[in-house]
DNA sequence: TTCTATTTATAAAATTTTAATAAAAGTTTA
DNA sequence: TAAACTTTTATTAAAATTTTATAAATAGAA
């Protein structure tokens, strides 16, 4: 359950955020003023800030640098002038978005969303971004470049981490040698294939139990490999 | 140094962004068609792309969602239409910022710095709002720009300090020396790579007990460097 | 089946590529 | 200007890749 917090004096406005969140499956609370505002959103465990720009006591502008101090929570800001929109903007005050009163409550919802969301995929799953294979006892970490077979990591050269990685990556697809040389080679093949054989047999060196009945990279006799799945 | 993709078939618009965004220390690549553009950002190397909604071949729509599958990069999708605008973020393409042309370089501009402050400040990992990396015997103290190893103080230059943090504050990320160079010195590597070399050394001379056995900054030849974790 | 030609596996040597190191030259900073 | 730092260059060392030679497996034909 993701929690907001609203910083706005305007009762009717705040209200009417509030409700619209909460239709949209939101936990929200409201602060309606500054001081408040601020120390609720400093130790409160929230999940998105929306900063009314003016508001007694402290504004949604100081509110907004003291968060960013210690959090990277998503900020959006609201203002009900246009210029003040533009100012902030240029100041480079690290807030995520800024809208324009009067808004439809269903395009803050939208905007919120939107907000969790990229918040969720940049933080969550930095790292796992499609960069890790897992086949059967085979884990491939392609940014880190690590490969590990049923847990215990072995070291492997540029070359056969890019053949296995680009066999591993295509699974099932038989490629030529002349296809493989051409991929991780990046050149055309003029005779020089044995290097992928030899290739070959290195990785399945490190990632086989028994070398000469492949459970991972097949022999296709007369055509090519296959990484099995 | 940043680098952004901009894929826009109009060669007016294209030229103008790109003149605009080097004007602001970015590092600008055009592709004119949506294979091209898909190609590019797929197998290039950019902090953020900007994708025109119509293009011929793959559209933007398309291309945002090809790159989604794979990358986090901020997007920031551009179209004539304010309908197709309103339609598309509807869709939860995973695109981070929509544009309506025709629109202001500067407004442009902005957003574009926006989005990748964001970006580093959410992926920024290990660092972020501690400002300490601890890792096994090794302290950073990001802001006070200290280092300790097993409580002991040592000291680093400035070149030396940005390059561990930068490795510390991404472990198990493989960076090419490219990459590295990039990212700490600002600019286009044109060959100069060899400086990396020599601060990782300097590096290692500290933090290592054995420089010829590195537990922190690890070699990974033919490729780049890691940070063990 | 047996023989032969073809293809792949294996092992080891030779070559090439890449990184570590040391030291000099250049640059910046106090 | 001197000291500290950075970059470049040259040399050495290490590692990875490719080549070569030979063995083994497979498929096809007699």
């Amino acid at each position: 359950m993701n929690r907001i917090l609203i910083v706005e004096d305007e009762e009717t406005i705040a209200d009417l955020e509030k409700d619209y969140l909460e239709l949209s499956g939101f936990e929200v609370k409201v602060a309606n003023d500054g001081e408040a505002g601020l120390k609720e959103a400093l130790n409160g465990d929230y999940n998105l800030f929306i900063l009314d720009l003016m508001l007694p006591g402290v504004d949604g502008f100081e509110i907004c640098r003291k968060i960013r101090d210690e959090k990277n929570t998503p900020i959006i800001m609201v203002s009900a002038k246009k210029d003040d929109i533009d100012k902030i903007r240029g100041l480079g005050l690290g807030a995520d978005d800024y809208m324009t009163k009067p808004f439809s409550p269903s395009e803050l919802v939208a905007r919120v969303k939107a907000h969790l969301a990229r918040y969720d995929r940049l933080t969550g799953s930095a790292v796992s971004k499609n960069n890790v294979i897992e086949i059967r006892g085979l884990k491939i970490d392609t940014t880190a470049r690590r490969v590990w077979i049923n847990g215990e990591e072995k070291a492997f050269t540029t070359k056969e981490f890019d053949l296995l990685t680009f066999l591993a990556g295509h699974p099932n697809h038989v490629y030529t040698k002349e296809e493989l040389f051409r991929e991780i080679w990046d050149m055309e093949s003029i005779g020089d294939i044995a290097t992928v054989t030899v290739h070959i047999k290195k990785i399945r060196e490190k990632v086989e139990m028994d070398t000469s009945n492949p459970q991972y990279i097949e022999t296709i006799w007369g055509v090519g490999y296959r990484f099995k799945m």
